[in-house]
DNA sequence: GACGGCTCTGCAAACGATTTCCGTGGGGGG
DNA sequence: CCCCCCACGGAAATCGTTTGCAGAGCCGTC
């Protein structure tokens, strides 16, 4: 009986609310999640679309949101869409299926025209580590821009004047955002813009980095700030395979602080995104959306924090200049 | 009309048929998983354990399980019980509520009485990478003895003969077999085994592996076979924060072959375990049981493949030998 | 021409939890 | 003493899908 298990509410005598109790032990009674879903045509179930759960970005946020989602009681069943659009509409349609009850959308260049259906379904979704076109969207964001200044300033801070971009795929609102943030402070430390100095990767992936950091030291920069970690990953490869000593010949920089670049040789400077503690905002914002709570706050821009490792130092140049 | 969608073998007249795939495609018809599978009692899900997406050993298995079960119409959803046996109770409770339809264990020390009590309620599983006392469990598992043979006679062939283990927790399998494993060849290759060239780590961490090595490290090994490359890893900032260089003074091998290790400075040397196949074999293994077909091996194991990269090299003894 | 068999179609029950509605019984108040 | 109201518990409807069953129609054969 659903009154003695779950409105406490209710007024029924406590006899038999204790009867029930006792029949549920005893039959080992355990309510089918199934049955309930659709009889309320909720499932507490929350569907999570990342592109690629061994890009070691992800786990973090996933797990970010799935402790957030469960001390709501809500469950999170994840997709992995390789960031096609093939798999996107799969795995929606998946999700609409069994009925999830919202979206966490952290797929960087999911098409706009799937995103458009969602909306116009009134799928409720919140964006997670990306933006969107429409301003509505609620979203949880990283200040790109503000991380993208850090950097930079650090860079110039240590003498570097000819530092290089690797773009992530400017389809994505990340990798859009960063570039467009590298641009600007550059111009704020009054260094020029040289479109020599950038190039954009195909993905955000080791492979893509170390081939754009292969056509970028042909310019030969005294430091690489790379979208993301991974880019700076395949760097740091391009530069070994060339014979390039980082920090010695070339700084380096990526962004996101995943595990184990703190253990390279050197290792890694990069801005740390609060990973877990984005996912469970997305989560929290997602649920507050799905339960119709009053004051939630559908736009969140999360700081980073830029972390100084043995990857980056003074350029060459400048130890002359000091010397 | 349920016939006319799934039952292509049903008689039914071609024109009723276009009318109700017409009809499907002006409602825009989905079909509600949740009511399937309430009259079915079958959802075409699968539940996986594992104990943490983050570490990184698990994400490539979760992705061959899914996409082979995906192959064959099933979805996957994943639960990390962080090694706790509250954990493990509610991730259980909650895909038997859901009814999952099997389970996929990858948690390497589930209690032996939550194993007991999901052998005996009947629900179908196959254990990955663990095996069990109950040998009729089916299983995915790595032959753990074969590559601790492999890895102890490549760093003996190299002239080591004080060679370390940091086992994994000896209550999982793969810990207790590949520090049986290391013994074997030990007495294998002549040499005998040495209480203090060998220390348990706490848990599958690089935190763990780093407070044994400090331990190994005081009984001067000129090897650490560490039982995973988490581990290793612990290992290689333990012996950059005591000052002994690798593979100079020290020659360090891993098990895994997780991504990224290849970029360290050095690159570790490693057994590669097929991660992709083994998730993609438990799965199809499990729908195999599921569907009750005739000849499913129940016990698969996997043999490994040494990476020799930089991490190991001669002793400098042998160095002294030889020259 | 009639009957039998086969094909197709439509109706209805079942899956299990929840919720609403209704009937009954008891207690309190008029 | 009677009536009304409330509290409680039981019964039924609901969610969407699948499938069994029965009935209807058609064709072929005797």
């Amino acid at each position: 009986m659903s009154r003695a298990l779950h409105r406490a509410d209710l007024p029924l005598s406590p006899e038999t609310r204790r009867r029930v109790l006792a029949a549920v032990e005893r039959l080992e009674y355990r309510p089918s999640a199934i049955a309930r879903g659709l009889r309320l045509r909720r499932t507490r179930t929350l569907g999570m679309l990342v592109p690629d759960i061994t890009n070691p970005f992800f786990p973090p946020i996933i797990r970010g949101a799935e402790e957030a989602a469960r001390e709501r009681g809500y469950e999170l069943v994840l997709c992995n869409t390789d960031d096609e659009a093939e798999r996107e509409k799969a795995s929606l349609r998946v999700l609409r299926e069994r009925q999830a009850d919202g979206l966490l959308i952290a797929t960087s260049r999911m098409a706009d025209a799937t995103l458009a259906s969602v909306r116009r379904e009134r799928f409720p979704f919140v964006l997670v580590n990306r933006g969107s076109r429409v301003a509505a969207d609620p979203a949880v964001e990283v200040n790109n821009s503000r991380a993208a200044f850090e950097i930079v300033a650090h860079l110039v801070g240590l003498g570097h004047t000819r530092i290089a971009h690797i773009a992530g795929p400017l389809s994505t609102t990340t990798g859009a955002e960063r570039a467009a943030g590298y641009r600007d402070a550059l111009r704020a430390h009054g260094l020029s813009v040289d479109a020599t100095l950038m190039a954009e990767a195909e993905a955000y992936s080791e492979d893509a980095g170390c081939a754009a950091a292969k056509r970028l030291l042909e310019a030969a920069p005294t430091a690489i700030f790379a979208a993301n970690d991974l880019l700076a990953l395949g760097a740091l490869r391009a530069a070994r395979e060339i014979g390039v000593r980082v920090p010695a010949d070339l700084s380096l920089v990526g962004i996101n602080d995943i595990p184990m670049v703190n253990l390279l040789d050197p290792p890694l400077t990069t801005a740390r995104v609060p990973q877990r503690e984005m996912g469970a905002i997305a989560a929290r914002m997602l649920i507050g959306l799905l339960e119709r709570e009053p004051v939630v706050d559908r736009h969140v821009l999360l700081d980073t924090e830029l972390i100084v490792r043995g990857s980056t130092a003074a350029p060459r140049s400048a130890d002359r200049r000091v010397a």
